[in-house]
RNA sequence: GUGCUAGUAGCUCAGCUGGAUAGAGCAACGGACUUCUAAUCCGUAGGUCGGGGGUUCGAAUCCCUUCUGGCACACCA
């Protein structure tokens, strides 16, 4: 594992190695080795690496920073047993920089072909059991685009955590309980009647307007009779309730596979409710004297954790409030034995997370074992105007409308590609008209490109992918071989940083670097040796391509 | 009002926790298919990194201040 991470490591111990050689030889009089960066530099005439060690140190040591550089050279090209820096020169203020050899460059390609589809692994989480929670939109309605998005940056980041070793689970957490499934109730009972012919029946206050309702009480009706008229309104809002949400998780569960995600977990809120989790998290607050009764309910002292205001735990009415049985539900997820839970939610609930944190603390679990990503909202434009997006007036666009219009690849890159602070400006007509724009097909074009060349070949391609190290003069040739190494380095950023849209841009970089490749490089009809040698880059770049490719669920066609 | 978050090319966004001349993609303009797929490639143009201070060899990045959006501040979830 780790081509590029290794090197990178190997470069910067033998810098520190040189330093102290340095220090044996009086040749420095430093003590402690200050941080240094190893980076890539934007422009490639600056090298491959570049690091700012001479000026750091020309404050310790009080020397001109390029004289220093010098000096430092000097001692690393002493202690460099690895060949794989060729040259090494001083720039600018004083930036050393270092040109990877072509030999290098031939390696990583061996490295990824002996690796297959297994590049890029690597155990640097095994030691982590995530919990991750998306989506969990309430079972009252549609998934609608931003559930959408939080469904593509979570089971993309999910992939990534897995790859980078970690054990995961993906849960869905079904709000099944409360306030607003008795509303729920409550407008399914107003349609039930309405369908049957009664008239001027004065719908609920906050109920819910959408007409997916309708069809639902519609299809009750249809499947099971009128007789629930007959029958007590708390009976028939109960059964109402009962068949609407069975209906509606479906639903839920079928587009979410269709988006090419599958969970590992479906809780249920009213099971916190029901097994007495809330009264047991209660009792642990109680006895470290957090509650206390106001007006009939009762109050968590939030406010001597650092909060604004102090928070109800259990209302007036005895019920209790959804942040009770949300810290009892996080609670429970320590206790199934995760050390990390991570959730995605809508940049509307931030309040709610430093909250959720310290009450962790507050039940004595740990407060930096939950993470909250927060996603920003989808802005969605129809026609020119944005469309407000809410689930009670019934107004917005359905994961099933967008993935008969845009497709599932392109969907779920279109979300993900994005940075989840930033808003999502979804354009319904753009995405329909200019589909084929979609950077996503960019990508899947590198693949068919290269299954197409490999068609073409006379013989099977394993006849000339021997083990001889391949070598690259090309200029593209070693850009190509480069960033293919970079895979691992991406993968763990993305993944530690919980910032899977590092992983799209990264993909859209290895295409446009193949694209360049095969407009001025051919494969077939070259000479032996060169052919070889490009056949074992673009195999390379194939399994590099299937592996992000994977990992953000998106197909990669053979043709296109 | 308080808190969170954002402000970078006409538009949508990167900028790797302080580096070298701030980058892509769309849109605009000009080129490239008798050769492995033109859903592609090459080139041109486009910038006071919201404004103002500060920290230092060096700031889009860190600190302060200010302006402008978005969101949150329920006995809703």
């Amino acid at each position: 594992m780790g081509i590029i991470i290794n090197l990178e490591k190997k470069i910067k111990e033998n810098w520190r190695k040189g330093i102290s050689l340095g220090q044996e030889k009086s040749l420095l009089s430093l003590s402690n080795i200050p941080e240094f960066t190893l980076e890539v530099p934007k422009d490639k005439k600056n090298g491959d690496y570049a690091t700012n060690i001479a000026m750091l140190l020309s404050k310790i040591e009080k020397k001109n920073p390029r004289e220093l550089a010098i000096i430092l050279v000097e001692l690393y090209k002493e202690v460099d047993d690895t060949n794989n820096i060729e040259k090494i020169e001083i720039a600018g203020p004083g930036f050393i920089n270092m040109y990877l050899s072509d030999k290098y460059l031939g390696e990583i390609v061996s490295e990824v072909l002996i690796q297959k589809n297994d590049y890029g692994h690597n155990k640097l989480l095994s030691d982590e059991k995530i919990n991750l929670e998306f989506v969990s939109a309430n079972p009252t309605g549609l998934l609608h685009m931003g559930n959408a998005r939080g469904a593509a940056i979570g089971d993309t980041l999910a992939n990534v955590l897995k790859v980078l070793g970690a054990e995961v689970t993906k849960e869905y957490y079904i709000n099944d309980a409360g306030n607003q499934i008795e509303n729920f109730g409550k407008s399914l009972d107003v349609r039930f009647r309405e369908a049957l012919g009664e008239k001027d029946i004065e719908f609920p206050e906050n109920g819910y307007h959408g007409a997916d309702i309708l069809e639902t009480v519609k299809g009750y009706i249809k499947k099971n009779g009128d007789g629930l008229i007959r029958v007590s309104e708390e009976e028939r809002v109960a059964e109402l309730i009962k068949y609407s949400l069975s209906e509606k998780l479906d639903h839920i569960k079928t587009y979410l596979g269709k988006f090419g995600l599958v969970y590992d977990v479906w809780y249920r809120e009213s099971t916190i409710h029901n097994s007495g989790a809330i009264k047991e998290t209660m009792d642990t607050l109680e006895a470290k004297g957090l509650l206390y009764e106001n007006e009939g309910a009762v109050w968590l002292k939030t406010t001597s954790m650092g909060e604004d205001k102090d928070e109800v735990m259990i209302r007036n009415n005895g019920l209790p409030t959804y942040f009770a049985a949300d810290i009892a539900y996080h609670k429970n997820k320590y206790d199934r034995g995760f050390n990390k839970l991570i959730n995605i939610w809508g940049a509307d609930h931030h309040g709610h997370v430093a909250r959720m944190k310290r009450a962790m603390e507050a039940i004595g679990y740990s407060a930096e074992g939950l993470e909250v990503i927060l996603m920003q909202l989808v802005r969605l434009y129809k026609n020119g105007e944005v469309l407000r997006m809410s689930k009670r007036t019934g107004t917005y666009v359905t994961l099933e409308e967008l993935l008969d219009e845009v497709g599932k690849d392109a969907a779920r890159y279109f979300f993900v590609m994005r940075n989840p602070d930033s808003h999502l400006d979804f354009d319904m007509d753009l995405a329909k008209s200019e589909s084929a724009d979609n950077p996503v097909y960019y990508i899947q074009y590198a693949y068919a490109r290269i299954s197409s060349i490999l068609r073409n070949l006379d013989k099977p391609v394993e006849e000339f992918l021997d083990g001889k190290e391949p070598m690259y003069t090309l200029v593209i040739e070693k850009d190509l071989a480069l960033k293919i190494g970079e895979l691992e380095k991406v993968l763990i950023d993305a993944g530690i940083r919980r910032e899977p849209y590092r992983i799209a841009t990264y993909a859209l970089e290895l295409a446009t670097l193949f694209h360049q490749f095969y407009s001025s490089c051919r494969v077939l009809n070259e000479e032996e040796e060169v052919k070889k040698n490009r056949l074992k880059l673009i195999v390379a770049t194939k399994y590099t391509l299937e592996n992000i490719l994977g990992i953000l669920g998106v197909s990669a066609p053979e043709r296109m």
